[in-house]
DNA sequence: TTGATTTGGAAACGACCATTCCCTAATTAA
DNA sequence: TTAATTAGGGAATGGTCGTTTCCAAATCAA
C-alpha cells in the first residue's frame, strides 16, 4: 500500500465517475498515430478508433485535437528521455556517452520504426509557422537535446576522452542536426547497417 | 528568335485558349505555401489566393492537389539543384566542394528562410507512410544528394584534399543526415552564426 | 467565318473534419 | 439515500475541404 503513492495512480481520487481507460496506454497509441500520419493528416476518427475510445470521451480528457497532440508529445518526450539517459548512464567516458546518445537515435532511425519517424521532428514541420505555442515545445525539446550533448562533450573533455580543441557548443549543434537528420532520412526506410556506418562516421565530430 | 527554343516558352503552341499565368511563377508561389504550411495544412483556397488563380483554373493545369504538390516539388528540386551545382563548381578542391555543399544548406537554414523549411524534408514527413509514389520522389531527391556528396568526397580523395581513410559512402550519408537536420533545426529559427559554426564542425567528417 | 478546343473563374457539391450535445453509468459527498 | 460530479459513447452540427460543373473568353484548324 505504501508504494501506491509512488505510482502514477497515486493521485487523490477526484469526485465523479473514474476514468476507465489507461492514460499512458492511450497516449502511447495517440503518439503512434500522430507519428505515422503527422498532425494534420491524423483525424480524430483515426485516433478514437486506435485508442478504443469515443470522440466524446476523448474530448472529456483533452481540450481538443491540439491538446491530444501536446499530451502525446509530452508523453513521448518523457519516455524517450528516460531511455536515453539509461543508455548514457551505461557508458563510462564522455566520448562513450556521446556515442551512446548517437546510437540511441540511430537505433530509432531504420526499418519500420524509422519510417514512423519522430514526433518532435514532425512537430517542427507541422507547427513551426502555424502554432507559436506548440512550436515553443519543439524548441524546448531540441534545446534539451542540444544541452545534454554539450554537457556530455564537456564531460569527455574533462576525462580526456574528447580533445579540448573541440568547441562543445558547435559540436553539440552539429550532433543535434545529425541526429534529427537521421530521423528524417529514417522515414525513407534505410537499413540498420547504413545508419550505423553514418553514426560511426559522425563520431569524428568529437576528434 | 532562335533562342526561343531554349526557353520554357518554346513548346509548340497547343490548340485552344493559351494559358495566361506564368507556370514558373505559379509554382514558386505554390512551393512557398507548401513549405510554410506543409502539404496537409495547405488548403486549395490558400493556394488559389496566393497564386492569384481560381480553383477551376488550377484544376485545369493540375490533376489535383497532389499534382500541384508534385509539380512544385519538381520545380523546387530543379531550382535548388541548379544553385547547388553553381556553388560546387566555384570550388577548386573536392574538400572545398564538400564545404560549399554544406554551406549551401546552411545558408538556407537560419532566420526567416530557415523557418520556411525544405519541401523535400517536409515531403518525407507528410508522405512517408501515406503516399508511396510521392514518397518515392522524396527518396529520389535524397539519393541524388547522397550520391553527389559521395562523388565530391571521392574527388577530394583523388586530389588529395580528403584523406583516403574516409569511407565516402558512410560520410556522404552522415552529411546527408546533417544537412537535412540543419533544415529541421532551421525551422525553429536559429542564427546564422550558430548554423555556420555547426557547419564548420561538420567538416570534421572529411578529416 | 465556323467549329473544336482549351483556359479563366464563380458557384455548387458531397464528403469529411473537429467539436458539441445529450443521455446513461459510475463514483464521492452529505 | 440523495445530490453532485465526472466519464463513456453515439448522434448531431456547422464549417471547411477538395473537387466538379458550367459558362464565357480566347485561341487554332478548316
Amino acid at each position: 500500500m505504501t508504494d501506491a503513492i509512488l505510482t502514477s495512480e497515486a493521485k487523490t481520487r477526484s469526485r465523479g465517475r473514474p476514468r476507465e481507460f489507461d492514460m499512458d496506454a492511450a497516449l502511447d497509441t495517440a503518439l503512434r498515430v500522430f507519428s505515422e500520419r503527422g498532425y494534420h493528416a491524423a483525424a480524430i476518427s483515426e485516433l478514437t478508433e486506435a485508442m478504443g475510445l469515443a470522440s466524446g470521451s476523448i474530448y472529456k480528457a483533452f481540450k481538443d485535437k491540439r491538446g491530444i497532440f501536446l499530451a502525446a508529445f509530452a508523453h513521448y518526450r518523457k519516455l524517450g528521455r528516460r531511455r536515453l539517459e539509461a543508455m548514457i548512464a551505461s557508458a563510462e567516458t564522455g566520448r562513450e556517452k556521446v556515442f551512446q546518445m548517437v546510437t540511441y537515435y540511430t537505433e530509432l532511425s531504420y526499418g519500420e520504426a524509422g519510417r514512423k519517424g519522430c514526433l518532435v521532428v514532425g512537430g517542427a514541420n507541422d507547427f513551426a509557422l502555424l502554432d507559436e505555442e506548440a512550436a515553443a515545445h519543439v524548441v524546448t525539446a531540441f534545446a534539451a537535446d542540444e544541452k545534454l550533448m554539450a554537457d556530455l562533450i564537456r564531460i569527455g573533455q574533462a576525462d580526456g576522452s574528447i580533445p579540448k580543441t573541440v568547441d562543445p557548443d558547435a559540436a553539440a549543434l552539429a550532433f543535434l542536426c545529425f541526429t534529427k537528420g537521421l530521423r528524417v532520412i529514417g522515414k525513407t526506410g534505410r537499413s540498420r547497417e547504413e545508419m550505423l556506418s553514418a553514426a560511426e562516421a559522425a563520431m569524428k565530430l568529437v576528434t
